[in-house]
DNA sequence: CGGCTTTGTCCTCGGTGTGGAGAAAGTTGT
DNA sequence: ACAACTTTCTCCACACCGAGGACAAAGCCG
């Protein structure tokens, strides 16, 4: 006997593609009515009922009140289960953030944890875990239906396998995707963190309605999701938008990588000098100052050193640094693209920050997952 | 009364996705058995024999007597309709090729003229139309089924019309497509040069059963063919591949296009410089010999005025320069990209020289109309 | 020449989607 | 309040399509 209150978790898949179309809808327009339906999928009344009405057997979608009238007779409204929960995981260089949305994608609950992910895939996953646990006791949700989650690195997209990751060497073929799917009960899906990013600025931010596109990640590591008529483009190695460790600088400044002058290398940290010496100079941190005039230029070891000493400006820069410098660095990056273009290339070519901020990856996360569970079995 | 001998030329199209999947399968692997067919389409027999049977109604594909047993009876073989012929059209900045293809997109009949693209859409039509009036002149064709015609620029390939080409500049706007077919009486379809020989490649050169790619191709200017998921993309411009124009050099080299330090300006000019010097040096060339004295080193200009003086070796330089430099070109294109980005990503990234040389465009030509006539109506 | 395999054809049968008829449910105008 | 019109929903008959089985034809092998 079921246990009353217990919410069953969802065990259906769309059994053709007409449904996985319909959740999609459903998933993306929010609750539409059945007639609505039908005007975007090109079905026939007939063939949409019995659809839906199949749907509405497995409990994927549940039926919503009547809805306004269109001049005639009132259509049933028709929505997304609204017990489904999704959960989106971001793993970072230097936090994970965990998010639990709807069906269609609403972020319910979102909750960060600075944590550096050298520190392994157990720890984080302990971490992530912990969190997840957290949302639930929250009462916002008492299962997940699936799981999406992003780490910083390139991935094996069908095993959900972290592959030769520059900057999380421990996770290398670590089972990412078996191993939550095991913890969690439910399905999973893993990808890149800049993917994800793409796809929750696709889904819910600044490229809607868009179907081709580059996201661009400045971080800890520099990152970049190529979106090809919608779909996320991955590369046979998973490693498509790994412009990080692209050499800008022959004899550059030596990264994590083991090479010197990666792109990452040298645009993230000469941005996070600049912004310490502008700091220094302000007299904002006698810290800052007091290397400044020892050395007389500061470098990203300096500001890492004077947070490590416990310099509060410095741990600013740090973790604000991304939203901070994004602005001014957008302003940069546009003057170069377009003086360096086509202008027939360029002449629709939208330079924009993204909207979504920390929730991106959540979201995106969550969509991979449902792109995932909304496809035909 | 249809007069004796006279071809028809194809109108029928494949009716559904099946069919056209046929054709695309006997297009590439050349004549099968309905048997081998039927291992490689999914169907049931019953179904394959119907829609075999219909395209052998419209006359697109032939019987072909029997095919070798394969330890039973043996079945009956089915060849795309041998008289099918396709035109394939090349127009690069200094000359056109034109070639003529069976529906296998074997190269029947291949002609070069040499020809500058700026004198026009309308010269270099009526250059285009008597090649083709030879090809047919020869009798190994009555006519063209299809045409796929390539030009050095952008296009909007829906409409097939160029648009903002920078080395063609009287082109822009001109219907290429529409012009086209009018003169030949048979579906056209019209693309960007490069994108038709990464397509000629993809078919029947270097790039077989490769996914994704990218041609580059370095002529008289520099493009780039993307192809992602087997597909040409095309950007929303067409202009996706428009590499040439990327400033490299922020105060260089002054470009055809107006800009300054263009990729185009730069990179091909620098190199047939380099090999004039050798040239120079050698004692090939008076004549570059007393232009290297007289200035102490060569420019791409030096090579281009030798050459309009007569020079043979400057001729030759020029004409032969993009395969003679292929291969120094390779090496060094290959130890920077190597270099520059992380061995996961090059790891399994070849970087090697086309096999078909100046047959690439006019195979990806026929190729492109081909895709287009075999594709559901 | 007899068994075995492969291929082609025919036929039945179940599933599927279309489109019409008609009822149900609203709106608008008088 | 009522008539006329619109929209939505359900039901049903019908055409079509494709799968798969039965069987015949054609070939191989010993």
């Amino acid at each position: 006997m079921r246990r009353e209150g217990r919410v069953r978790r969802m065990t259906a898949r769309p059994a053709n593609a007409h449904q996985a179309r319909l959740l999609r809808l459903l998933r993306d327009g929010g609750p539409n009515s059945r007639a609505q339906l039908g005007d975007q999928v090109d079905l026939s009344r007939s063939k949409l009922a019995v659809e839906v009405d199949r749907l509405l057997e497995t409990g994927l979608v549940v039926a919503d009140g009547l809805a306004a009238s269109r001049g005639g007779r009132r259509s049933h409204n028709i929505r997304l289960a609204p017990q489904l929960r999704f959960l989106g995981v971001d793993i970072g260089a230097t936090s994970v953030d965990v998010a639990v949305t709807n069906a269609e994608l609403e972020v319910l609950g979102h909750l960060n944890h600075p944590m550096d992910v050298r520190e392994g895939p157990v720890a984080v996953f302990e971490q992530v875990l912990s969190l997840a646990a957290k949302l639930r006791a929250s009462g916002l949700v008492e299962g997940f239906d699936g799981a999406g989650i992003g780490v910083p690195g390139p991935v094996r997209f069908p095993e959900g396998v972290p592959v030769a990751p520059p900057i999380m060497p421990g996770w290398d073929g670590f089972p990412v995707r078996e191993a939550l799917s095991q913890e969690l009960g439910c399905p999973v899906m893993v990808d890149n963190d800049v993917n994800l990013m793409a796809m929750g600025e696709q889904h819910a931010g600044v490229a809607r309605s868009v179907g081709d596109f580059l996201c661009v990640k400045i971080g800890t590591g520099i990152g970049c999701g190529i979106v090809v008529g919608g779909e996320v483009h991955r590369g046979t190695t998973g490693s498509a938008g790994d412009i990080g460790h692209i050499q800008v600088e022959p004899e550059g400044r030596a990264c994590a990588c083991g090479n010197r002058g990666c792109l990452e290398a040298h645009f993230s940290g000469a941005a996070l000098a600049r912004d310490a010496e502008d700091a220094a100079r302000t007299g904002r941190s006698a810290e800052l100052v007091g290397r400044l005039e020892a050395a007389g230029r500061l470098t990203a070891a300096d500001v890492a050193a004077a947070a490590a000493a416990g310099d509060a400006t410095s741990l600013d820069l740090i973790r604000e640094g991304g939203n901070r410098v994004g602005h001014t660095l957008l302003a940069s990056v546009r003057t170069q693209v377009y003086r360096q273009s086509l202008p027939l290339a360029t002449g629709n070519l939208p330079i924009v920050l993204g909207e979504l901020g920390p929730a991106a990856g959540v979201i995106g996360a969550a969509r991979l997952i449902s792109d995932h569970l909304f496809s035909p079995a």
